[in-house]
RNA sequence: GACCCUAUCGUCUAAUUGGUCAGGACAGCACCCUCUCAAGGUGUCAACACGGGUUCAAGUCCCGUUAGGGUCGCCA
């Protein structure tokens, strides 16, 4: 039988993490199955519908690769493939359900229902919804529906024994019936709950793997109950554990955690986001780490799956970008780059070399401005930079390869490339009786300010060209002779 | 509170389905390389939550304890 997963979200606004993460393992259980994978859009809830959200969706989906093979964009045999265009299915199946015997409709008031909640409260008992509606015969229920009445469909589920199910990541999950909520399957709007349509569509559109959050553990027993009362096949479960901010919290919007296009919007590409949040909660079985979507769909399967929860750790992630950023082709990198230089740098200099020095030396493309800012203005700096223990320079040193620096570079005349300007300053310190340090270290420190840069004494020479280079020389000769007075 | 689930280095995880000096990666530390910083290389620190069983042998199986998470919405 053919594999077919599905990515379902809600249309609530950013693409999280652990939405993300589910999507992928939705699609590479598929994918290294040779399946379909398939979106559908779960809004049946129209208070919490966030315009655009959909787009986000789309675009997220697409940047990451997962290219799915049903949904409502792209169409298929099972559509619609947006929930609230579903609304008679969900209407044909509840009155089916009820006629199994696995529903009942339900008059109650939301008031009544908070009464009933209230009471249990003040006498300090566990809250469980009594219905007074089941006690309704299914005819004249429908006659006081006909009537115009406003009805919700509630599951019915007789309190005898035990249900349980098979999970690929749990196992087998058993619970006493009696605990199990008696919850709404259609509202009073007319539009199923997920308890309900994640069971129908799922059914419908011959889902055969469903995985999901485990915050779902708990309410697959009920949907087990639904599947049975259909006579329906029921799918294979594949609970998934949370993704956690820490050790006690969860990743979610609402704590301010980064969503996927916040990440983005940080620096980070999309390749490493998507390996980095595989590997939280999956692994290959080896010490691989580093998978390309096209490995992933041939090698990902379900027994890597991890049932603890994972904590999100950016420190990793950061790693793991750099890993993607310096395997980056560098004409690539140097496009992604070039916005980040745009605001950062006025001057004109060969970004095409910046950029050959930058690449290996950022993580996270959001470094750069940072890296580079030394390069429109020469930060104030302090005259004990020009100190290095390891280089060992001292003022009085720095102050010779300064002056000496001076003279090399204002009889230079090959400025064509970096290895051009090399040549003529690497042959000076053996010339002084110098280390090279002791040489270069000053000249990269007039030139930049800075204590660390992504380019050494020789880049920052030719960067700058000859004049700009024997100015901030000048400036660097000034700073160490007032000192030294 | 009831029910369900979980438990290996600080973090992500592995452990030919009971036999390992408990492996890898990130982070940390040290050293090497080196015109700064990175990258790279080498090395190092660091874990089976606790208590009982079963067994010749338990991180692995069973029970309990503890600690965490989840569910108990006309949200998903």
């Amino acid at each position: 039988m053919e594999v077919r997963s599905r990515f379902a979200p809600s249309p609530t606004g950013y693409m999280h993490i652990g939405n993300l993460r589910t999507a992928l393992y939705e699609y590479l259980v598929a994918k290294s199955a040779g399946g379909k994978f398939i979106l559908r859009i779960e809004d049946t809830d129209q208070e919490r519908y966030v315009e655009g959200a959909v787009d986000i969706i789309y675009k997220t989906m697409q940047m990451v690769g997962l290219q799915h093979d049903e949904g409502p964009d792209v169409g298929g045999d099972y559509g619609p493939y947006v929930q609230s265009e579903r609304k008679p299915i969900y209407q044909e199946y509840a009155d089916k359900l009820v006629d199994l015997g696995g529903a009942h409709y339900c008059f109650c008031s939301e008031e009544e229902l908070e009464a009933q909640r209230k009471a249990c409260e003040e006498a300090g008992i566990p809250f469980k919804f009594r219905d007074p509606c089941k006690k309704l015969s299914v005819e004249e229920a429908r006659k006081r529906i006909a009537a115009g009445e406003k009805y919700t469909v509630r599951q019915t589920i007789d309190p005898k024994g035990t249900v349980s199910f098979d999970d690929c990541v749990y196992g087998h999950v058993t619970v006493e019936a009696k605990t199990l909520d008696e919850g709404i399957l259609l509202k009073s709007d007319g539009l199923p709950t997920y308890n309900f349509a994640n069971v129908v569509d799922d059914h419908l559109m011959k889902i055969t793997h469903v995985l999901r959050g485990n915050e779902y553990l708990s309410s697959t027993p009920k949907y087990n109950l639904m599947y049975q009362a259909f006579g329906w096949d029921i799918p294979t479960y594949v609970h998934l554990p949370p993704i956690m901010k820490d050790e006690h919290n969860k990743l979610s919007k609402r704590n301010g955690d980064a969503s996927f296009q916040d990440l983005v919007a940080k620096g980070y590409l999309p390749e490493a986001i998507v390996n980095y949040i595989i590997l939280l909660g999956w692994s290959a079985k080896n010490d691989e780490e580093i998978f390309s979507m096209a490995e992933l769909e041939k090698i990902f399967n379900i027994e890597g799956i991890n049932k603890s929860p994972a904590i999100f750790d950016i420190e990793k992630l950061k790693w793991m970008n750099g890993v993607y950023v310096r395997n980056l082709p560098a004409e690539k990198f140097h496009e992604l780059a070039l916005p980040y230089y745009k605001d950062a740098i006025k001057r004109d200099i060969d970004l095409v070399v910046l950029s050959k020095c930058v690449q290996p030396r950022v993580n996270i493309l959001s470094e750069i401005p940072e890296a580079v800012d030394f390069i429109d203005a020469l930060p104030a700096y302090d005259i004990e930079m020009y100190v290095n223990k390891k280089m060992k320079t001292t003022p009085e040193i720095a102050l010779k390869a300064l002056e000496e620096a001076k003279q090399v570079i204002a009889g230079m005349t090959d400025w064509s490339s970096v290895e051009a300007v090399h040549d003529p300053l690497l042959a000076m310190p053996e010339k002084l009786g110098m280390k090279n340090g002791q040489f270069l270290w000053p000249i990269r420190t007039a030139l930049t300010g800075k204590q660390c840069t992504p380019v050494g004494a020789v880049e920052a020479v030719y960067l700058f060209g000859k004049d700009e280079s024997l100015k901030r020389i000048e400036t660097g000769i000034e700073k160490l002779k007032a000192a030294l007075a």
